[in-house]
RNA sequence: GGGCCGCUAGCUCAAUUGGCAGAGCAGCAGACUCUUAAUCUGCGGGUUGCUGGUUCGAUUCCAGCGCGGCUCACCA
């Protein structure tokens, strides 16, 4: 500790000298273990119900242990509140049930400290399951003051910096991340059930490929070789397709170097799954089952509310062409008569942009142009489930192409509550026109886009070995969990978002 | 990166025109045998984000910086 440290706060002394106190008593402060039979929260689901004649006549025992979160004190007779994180439940402290060493040690409680008690179940006049202790250990202790219990922690930057104090204080916040751990075991189990086998692909690649994004670069020191912080999983778990698993999946986290905002943290968490023998509406279909499914796992139902509005996750989502979804608009906002045509060709469409007052960079393509319109005008109106399919193939190198028709591709994204939850598409499988599209890409590189795809000889040649007819997706799980949990910002759906480091932590 | 807003006690927030920096909760001392935002009495607690400037005097006005929030840009 530093000198601005060394006259120590009274709230820091008080807690400290408690501390030395209870050493001097003979207390292990610090001790390895206290054997628990229950839980709180298993007391609390095993005894909630239980009303006070029941626990008189059953006296059931109890010992489980918890940090402090509240003490009331009447003299001879004295409640806490201890939590395990999960629930709460009462501790009636009388002195006249408790050894003098144990009632010395309450006396020198601190609000946050952790203890373990040991005693009978009942109701007090209040109805409150409360146990009796007979005996009080000490586990550990607080040294730092918590936030207060009734406003809790509101400020939002201490929230996510010291995310403990966020989890001791909020409830709402622990619920958050226990939905977000249902959602996750809801997609694998979903998934496993479809005979999908879960996969880890590399993290750090050679080439940062996938998706078009800047990517973190980074450095191994015994192969001294450049490496990137991977922007998506989606070329290796295709390599693991043309090796014969039909069925694949990875949840893990994906690294954009790029900007942060509500929607966006630098590393987030994406599931991505591959179908042999499937096309892309096959997987609108999945989607919809998935996303209603794992829904009414992690929340009970597959209606949420987000901000304003009522949404219903459950099937069928609504289906918009993307170009007929940007024609639409433009039309409507320039009341003015807008062709299909006039958005695949770049002259008309770059008009079309600058009438609706959109800013287009030189170099871009009727395809792109025509896909910010679209985003520009309908993405935060799209609030149902939405998908929008068939996509300029400019924007999509990865895509397979459709039928008859060299400028659009099989792809899909669904957006819900304004933003894009996921992205999926018909894999391009044929090697040849893979790389003609990475050469396309490598000049839009070269012309200064620095989000284009890099060439990958080693996935050209897995295609070259034959991918089957394959369908894949990408989910957003923050984004996701975020429409579950009604929370505006996806840092409040990421345990420790990245936030820029300070230097004055107290 | 741009724009707007914020930063005051451990937490949540006040502070009039620039005039001694306050409250609630938390804490400490005391009272109280069933409270649960316990109550009652009393008492402590501050480098007002940081650095400068203007001024007799700055939480307040000005400039710069730091961190954050929202938003735009970019993306998923």
């Amino acid at each position: 500790m530093s000198d601005e440290h060394a006259r120590e706060s009274d709230l820091l002394r008080q807690r400290r000298d408690n501390f030395r106190q209870l050493v001097a008593l003979g207390v292990d402060p610090y001790p390895r273990q206290y054997e628990r039979t229950h839980t709180v929260d298993e007391l609390v689901s095993a005894y909630g119900g239980a009303g006070g004649e029941e626990l008189e006549a059953a006296q059931p025992l109890a010992r489980t242990a918890g940090r402090v979160l509240a003490i009331r004190s009447f003299g001879k007779a004295n409640f806490l509140a201890i939590s395990d994180g999960r629930s709460k439940i009462q501790v009636y402290i009388r002195k006249d049930a408790l050894s003098e060493r144990d009632f010395a040690i309450f006396r020198l409680l601190d609000f946050g400290d952790f203890v373990g008690v040991d005693g009978r179940l009942f109701r007090t006049k209040t109805n409150e399951l409360t146990i009796w202790a007979s005996s009080l250990e000490f586990l550990a202790k607080c040294f730092l003051p918590l936030p207060e219990k009734w406003h809790g922690l509101t400020d939002v930057e201490t929230r996510y910096r010291q995310r403990y104090l966020d989890l001791i204080v909020n409830p709402d916040s622990r619920r958050v991340f226990e939905i977000r751990s249902r959602v996750l075991a809801g997609m694998r189990s979903f998934l496993n059930g479809r005979g999908y086998l879960e996969v880890e692909t590399p993290m750090m690649q050679p080439i940062a490929g996938g998706a078009l994004a800047r990517p973190f670069l980074t450095h191994h020191n015994a192969l001294d070789i450049p490496l990137f912080l991977r922007i998506a999983p989606e070329l290796y778990l295709k390599r693991l397709t043309v090796g014969g698993i039909e069925r694949v999946y990875e949840i893990n986290r994906n690294f954009r170097n790029e900007g942060i905002s509500t929607q966006h943290n630098p590393e987030f968490t994406m599931l991505e799954f591959y179908q042999t023998y499937s096309e892309y509406t096959e997987l609108m279909t999945l989607t919809e089952e998935m996303l209603s499914a794992v829904a009414t796992e992690a929340i009970g139902t597959d209606q949420i509310t987000f901000g304003e509005h009522q949404i219903s996750l459950a099937p069928p989502y609504r289906r918009v062409a993307l170009r007929e979804g940007a024609r639409s608009a433009a039309a409507e906002r320039l009341r003015a008569v807008v062709d299909e045509a006039d958005l695949r060709r770049q002259e008309s469409v770059l008009g079309i942009a600058q009438r609706l007052g959109i800013d287009v960079r030189p170099g871009w393509g009727a395809g792109k142009i025509t896909t910010e319109i679209f985003e520009r005008l309908n993405e935060h109106r799209l609030i149902e489930p939405t998908f929008v399919y068939d996509f300029p193939t400019e924007v999509s190198p990865l895509s397979k192409g459709k039928p008859g028709d060299p400028d659009t591709v099989e792809r899909f994204e669904l957006y819900i509550g304004g933003f894009e939850v996921a992205n999926a598409f018909s894999e391009l499988n044929d090697p040849a026109e893979q790389r003609r599209r990475f050469e396309a890409q490598l000049a839009e590189r070269a012309a200064g886009d620095q989000e284009a795809h890099e060439m990958d000889e080693d996935y050209i040649r897995a295609l070259e070995y034959g991918l089957p007819p394959t369908a894949g997706e990408g989910v957003g799980i923050d984004r996701f969990v975020m429409l579950l949990t009604n929370s505006p910002s996806i840092r409040d759906v990421i345990l420790f978002p990245l936030m820029r480091p300070r230097h004055d932590v107290v």
